[in-house]
DNA sequence: ATAGTGACTCCAC
DNA sequence: CGTGGAGCCACTA
């Protein structure tokens, strides 16, 4: 006894085989986003484990490489609205990417009710590499 | 260490 | 609906 070696069997001592950066999990969720569908920042830090992280989310967005493609416009926010600045364009960029997958956006706002990513949480955490 | 800054949220008016 | 404010968290100067 009196080992220092970590104790593995300890649940808190599992082995961290496939430990994703919170970046990396943000981006796999928003890749999993559905074409024609939305979901808000704080809805994604909540399926990628992080919640309270809305804020984060935005910030992994706009540092992903962009060879990741990810559908970065059909993450909103809590309104159904597009958070970028009317008149920058970026939201232009965000409004025009929406409008090419028949999402409609009617003065600045999207229905949420009609358009938002309803994942079914049994088949969606089979899906999670973490 | 402190203060400021967001692609955020929630809640009270 | 619009606004304001508090809470939030990672990051930067």
């Amino acid at each position: 006894m009196g080992s220092t070696q970590p104790n593995f069997y300890h649940p808190e001592h599992q082995p961290v085989a496939n430990s994703l950066s919170a970046s990396e999990k943000i981006w796999f969720i928003v890749a999993m986003i559905p074409s024609g569908q939305v979901s808000a920042y704080g809805k994604i830090a909540d399926l990628a484990g992080l919640p309270g992280r809305a804020r984060y989310v935005s910030k992994a967005l706009k540092m992903a490489p962009d060879s990741l493609q990810l559908p970065w416009h059909r993450v909103i926010n809590s309104q159904g609205k597009i958070s970028f600045k009317p008149d920058t364009t970026q939201f232009r960029d965000q409004l025009e990417r929406l409008r090419v997958e028949g999402i409609e956006v009617h003065k600045g706002k999207i229905q949420m009710a009609k358009f938002e990513w309803r994942p079914d949480m049994a088949t969606l955490v089979l899906q999670l590499p973490f």
